[in-house]
DNA sequence: GCAAGGTC
């Protein structure tokens, strides 16, 4: 009997060919791909004398295509596509493979499948059983299921063959028709939608320009849009807290403060002034610990990727591309895997042998296989098994090879040493922490030394610091060293590295783990976000835009909701209890709903992306290019007259018919329902001639001492108009960003420097930071705000620093500049600047001598160990400019003549 | 010109 054997890809043919045959009579011989050999041998099932012919595909034989007539993207509604035939078909490029099934199908009588055991795979099977039976409708089919590339195992598949599932494959099938169907529609509806209307300034050729959508690419771009607005919309805020320091001969304890921080600075006095007032320290407790830190677990393929992100800043799809290579190379085994345990019966020693004469880690791999050394530690599996592969590791011995770039070589050392670090017991070091007692308040300092590195002197890409501190006992008294009340300001989060997106992704289920790394690339390739230096990623306009359109109609399409119902629902058919086709009419009833509800609502696409870019004059529909009333000749421009125009929202503006050009506008109260330019022109404002407008008002959105009708001035004259205008708010889009749970409640975010003309009200003539509508919402939120231009740069880091206003209780109005870096905490009041006492960290404490302290004989002991009376400090408190600081005074008020604690002011 | 999933 001839039996066909087909594998997902070659090198599994080979394998599998190797162990079942024993390498006994193994033949090989050319199919018509190139790629995909035929092995053959003789094997006996269950006493059955068979032929084996072993080859293989590589990975999915079929591609699903929308028939001819609705391929070209003019050729049909887009909406069509939700119900337009489809194809599944083998393409081009794998019709080789094709034909090689169909002649070897035609000479045998049985068809084994080897495709991987997971659900692509199932449906793989069912590509490669619709090709070969019709080539040989009598064909037996049978599946071997096995989980790894192990003698046993194989051994077992093949006396033990299964039928296919067909549920696996359907789940597939339906994954796939979801993702064309969706993927199609709206990227030829946001692509043509945009493209003509805005001139939109990436590297690519306009033409080429397309906008797509795709069910993974989009909640990977979500990820980066969300981060990117909660940075924008964080408000600092000032906190402080009490540190302490003692030296003594054996050297420094840094003690933090138990309480962490405050944000209520008089709070943080009056409790500092505790401290100050009875310095003296008292060990509470001393506590000793053993800490182990444990190796990493097996590498899978999204820990190879994240780790070579974080240590060598090699982005996800360069590292699959160099650990291919490797693995075709036959260096590492299959870089495409989930498992990240190993298998009981895999060969560990024999691994760690290979390694033993490698100059750099040679000598580890040594000691490891030494029994005495007592370095060895089976590894701990991290829960993950894809059931096809082993976790990521060396398969062949290299010292380097010339033909090797150095990023082969950085990603072979990381496999190699990351696996000898899984096989190695943990490093082990020995905590201290002292507690210690100011005045009622805890302090605690932490010292730890390393008693044994382990796998950590394989594992050079991690660390783990030690730090010694003094031998302190309990009971102990001290006057600590220094004694400072140091402020900070909260900060938001860093922009996402490419390693937290491939983690966001793993955890929402976004792509497979051969796939995340491209959807990243997709994401820069379509220029919707860019990656700097240290791999941290930030929305261009573009991807902000589609983003912010989605979100503004209510859809949460830029989420992975979608795709995890879709994944949960796939789920249900591979287990039988949803068909198909139930799934398939559902998802597409609901997804082409959706489609035709965003293409209604069209206007908040086109208006996120009006925020962003310009305008195109191939637009001929729009109407915000529809001619309207004159009603001034432009001031800014000179050139062109300004009309007045009712937008497609209902507000109405003044604008300069040389836009896009002249950005100049005058945004009118939201509240106007009707207006018309007048024939009368105003008195007052020059250059003139400018047309009174006939206002009306609706009623119900003005304050009730206002009039609805209002013959008004757009010129700047007009006190009415300014008033309602402060008052109501204007049709302006920049305000509508600040709501919703998901747009950032800061005006930050109108700082965003991308436009000519004010982000606030996107009115000329002033920036910003000096718009009237920026003032009434600090008023109104009560929030800290960006108020200036960076002046001033980082002493820590150099980067400029952004100049903003504080807005809490005691510092309200006081200015303060902090540093616009991700990485640094650089924070200076703007006053200290000048009177010589700021700088991060501000030292606040005064020194304390007897003589110039009012209160101090006038205060009944408060029964705490450590006070006598008599005060003789060896306390040094000085200024952050390094001047002692003398004389006391309150720290609410200013007041020489008592401590904050019983300010009069206090809690003002 | 469109998706995401396999793979060389």
């Amino acid at each position: 009997m001839n039996v066909l054997n087909v594998a997902e890809k070659p090198s599994v043919a080979k394998s599998v060919s190797a162990i079942l045959s024993r390498n006994q009579g193994l033949r090989v011989r050319e199919g018509r791909s190139r790629y995909n050999k035929i092995f053959e041998f003789n094997y006996t099932i269950r006493g059955q004398p068979c032929h084996m012919l072993f080859t293989s595909v590589t990975g999915h034989l079929m591609e699903l295509e929308f028939q001819d007539r609705y391929r070209k993207w003019h050729s049909c509604d887009p909406a069509d596509l939700y119900h337009a035939p489809i194809n599944k078909s083998v393409p081009e490029d794998k019709k080789d493979i094709k034909r090689t099934l169909e002649e070897e199908a035609r000479r045998c009588q049985w068809l084994v499948l080897w495709l991987d055991c997971d659900r692509e795979g199932e449906n793989i099977a069912f590509e490669v059983v619709d090709v070969c039976t019709a080539a040989n409708p009598h064909l037996t089919i049978k599946r071997a299921r096995f989980s790894a590339l192990i003698d046993r195992e194989l051994h077992q598949a093949v006396q033990n063959l299964v039928d296919p599932n067909k549920w696996f494959a359907d789940a597939v099938d339906c994954r796939q028709e979801i993702d064309l169907r969706i993927g199609a529609s709206f990227t030829r509806f946001q692509t043509m939608l945009m493209k003509d209307a805005f001139i939109i300034d990436t590297a690519t050729d306009d033409r080429n320009l397309v906008l797509s959508y795709g069910p993974c690419q989009f909640p990977t771009l979500g990820f980066v849009v969300e981060r990117y607005w909660e940075i924008q919309a964080h408000e600092p805020e000032e906190f402080w807290s009490i540190n302490c320091s003692h030296r003594s001969d054996e050297g420094t304890a840094n003690f933090n403060w138990m309480r962490g921080h405050l944000f209520d600075y008089t709070c943080a006095v009056i409790i500092y002034e505790m401290c100050i007032e009875e310095p003296t320290a008292t060990v509470t407790n001393v506590r000793q610990q053993e800490k182990l830190k444990y190796p990493p677990h097996p590498l899978n393929t999204i820990e190879l990727e994240k780790r070579a992100s974080r240590y060598f800043r090699m982005s996800s799809e360069h590292t699959m591309k160099v650990a291919e290579e490797l693995y075709q190379a036959g260096f590492i085994s299959y870089p495409r895997t989930e498992t990240d345990s190993f298998s009981s019966r895999t060969d560990l020693h024999t691994i760690v042998r290979e390694q033993q004469g490698h100059p750099e880690w040679g000598v580890y791999a040594q000691r490891l296989l030494d029994p005495e050394a007592g370095l060895w530690r089976h590894p701990r599996g991290g829960g993950h098994d894809d059931n096809a592969h082993p976790p990521i590791h060396p398969t062949k011995f290299s010292p380097g090879e010339s033909g090797w770039s150095q990023d082969h070589r950085k990603l072979y050392e990381l496999v190699v040493r990351h696996f000898l670090a899984c096989v190695s017991k943990p490093a082990v070091g020995a905590e201290t922490t002292v507690e210690i007692d100011i005045a009622g308040e805890l302090f605690s300092a932490c010292g730890r030394v390393i008693l044994e590195k382990n796998y950590l002197d394989v594992y050079q890409f991690e660390s783990w610091g030690g730090s010694m501190i003094p031998t302190y006992t309990v009971g102990q008294q001290f006057i600590p060293t220094s004694l400072t009340l140091d402020s900070g300001v909260t900060r938001p989060p860093p922009l996402l590295s490419e390693a937290d997106l491939l983690s966001c992704m793993d955890k929402e289920g976004i792509g497979t783990d051969a796939t995340m790394h491209d959807h990243i690339k997709k994401l820069l390739d379509r220029f919707y976000a860019t990656k700097d230096a240290s791999t941290r990623f930030t929305p261009t306009n573009l991807g902000e835009a589609l983003v912010m359109g989605y979100d503004d109609m209510g859809y949460k399409l830029w989420k992975p909701y979608l795709r995890a119902g879709m994944e949960r629902d796939m789920k249900s058919i591979s287990e039988g209890t949803k068909s198909k086709v139930e799934v398939l009419a559902n998802i597409l009833q609901q997804m082409k709903a959706c489609f035709l509800d965003a293409r209604l609502n069209k206007v908040k696409l086109l208006e996120a992306m009006a925020i962003f870019f310009e305008r195109s004059n191939r637009s001929g529909s729009d109407e915000l290019h529809a001619t309207g009333e004159v009603v001034r000749r432009c001031g800014l421009c000179q050139e062109s007259d300004m009309v007045l125009r009712k937008n497609r929202d209902g507000h109405f503006m003044v604008g300069c018919l040389g836009f896009p050009q002249c950005r100049n506008a005058v945004w009118l109260p939201g509240s106007v329902s009707e207006a018309v330019v007048t024939t009368n022109i105003c008195n007052f404002c020059t250059p003139g001639p400018v047309y009174l407008i006939q206002f009306k008002f609706r009623q119900l959105e003005i304050p009730p001492n206002y009039s609805a009708n209002h013959l008004g001035c757009i010129g700047g004259c007009d006190q009415i108009l300014t008033e309602l205008t402060e008052i109501c708010g204007t049709g302006s889009r920049m305000q509508a960003r600040n709501r919703g749970p998901t747009a950032p409640t800061s005006n930050v975010h109108n700082t965003n420097p991308r436009q000519g003309v004010c982000m606030n009200c996107q009115e000329t003539g002033h920036s910003s930071h000096d718009c009237p509508l920026h003032s009434r919402n600090v008023r109104h939120h009560g929030t800290s705000q960006h108020s200036g231009e960076a002046s001033v740069s980082c002493s820590s880091c150099g980067t400029p620093c952004l100049l903003r206003t504080a807005n809490t209780a005691n510092n309200r109005g006081r200015k303060f500049y902090s540093c616009q870096s991700q990485e640094c905490n650089f924070f200076v009041w703007e006053d200290s600047l000048s009177n010589g006492t700021g700088g991060r960290n501000v030292t606040r404490s005064n020194s304390i001598p007897a003589a110039s302290n009012p209160r101090r004989g006038g205060r009944a002991p408060r029964g705490r160990g450590g006070r006598n009376g008599s005060r003789t400090t060896n306390m040094t408190f000085v200024s952050a400019t390094g001047e002692p600081i003398s004389g006391r005074r309150c720290f609410v008020c200013g007041d020489p003549s008592h401590f904050a604690n019983v300010c009069p002011n206090r809690g003002v």
